[in-house]
DNA sequence: ATCCCGAGGG
DNA sequence: CCCTCTGGAT
């Protein structure tokens, strides 16, 4: 992979289908952090379908900080991972309402100290929350950085620093929205549309894909 | 490397 | 049925 080639592939991706918004429900950094953490391996559907009855009843970090972990199982359970997700959010509530006066922090070290947050939702975090440029390797972007061939490697933080060694650092944020969406549109993980794919002539994995 | 763990799609 | 979904902690 070179610069140009990925140029043109983004070029294109962004042709198609514009500046995605996030597909996350979300009203400001409480909401958006909690989402984050509960959207690990299930759709964003999932999260959109349980987080309001979730805010309803816990509005700020300093309310789900002193909710009892069954009554908030309750509420995600269909997001799975419930047991770990609802103690997640807890901790994660009375971290920032303690360590860090109810404000959540913008560094990435900090972010990542906190429970459910690891470095994919730290980006996450970063990008859309604080504007700060970051680059969120998700399922996704793994999956279409190995197809496109900016990485030969099931490891997230590869395909990262392939893809921000090659993406302008303005980009990085569409970059990860654009593919998040290419992936679930036409570049799947299973039964991938290469037929109708905007990039399939400059895609190895759609030239071995007839 | 392994566990967590529900829901939707093919 | 098996695979996949915006992963993280141990």
């Amino acid at each position: 992979m070179d610069r140009a080639l990925s140029a043109r592939i983004f070029h294109l991706l962004k042709k198609h289908y514009g500046v995605p918004d996030p597909s996350l429900r979300y009203t400001g950094l409480y909401e958006l952090a909690v989402s984050v953490v509960l959207s690990a391996q299930t759709t964003d559907a999932q999260v959109n379908a349980a987080t309001p009855a979730l805010f309803a009843r816990y509005p700020d970090f300093a309310r789900l900080a002193r909710a009892r972990i069954g009554d908030v199982e309750r509420i995600i359970k269909s997001t799975g991972f419930y047991h770990n997700k609802a103690r997640n959010i807890v901790a994660l509530s009375r971290a920032v309402t303690q360590r860090h006066g109810g404000e959540l922090p913008s560094a990435r070290e900090e972010l990542t100290a906190l429970p459910g947050i690891g470095r994919k939702s730290a980006n996450v975090i970063l990008s859309i929350g604080f504007g700060v440029p970051a680059l969120a390797v998700d399922t996704h972007v793994l999956r279409i950085a190995n197809r496109l061939g900016y990485v030969e490697s099931d490891d997230p933080l590869r395909a990262e620093e392939a893809l921000t060694s090659m993406i302008p650092r303005a980009d990085w944020t569409t970059a990860h929205l654009v593919l998040i969406t290419h992936g679930r549109a036409l570049c799947a993980a299973r039964a991938p549309r290469c037929r109708e794919c905007p990039v399939r002539t400059l895609c190895a994995y759609a030239r071995n894909n007839p």
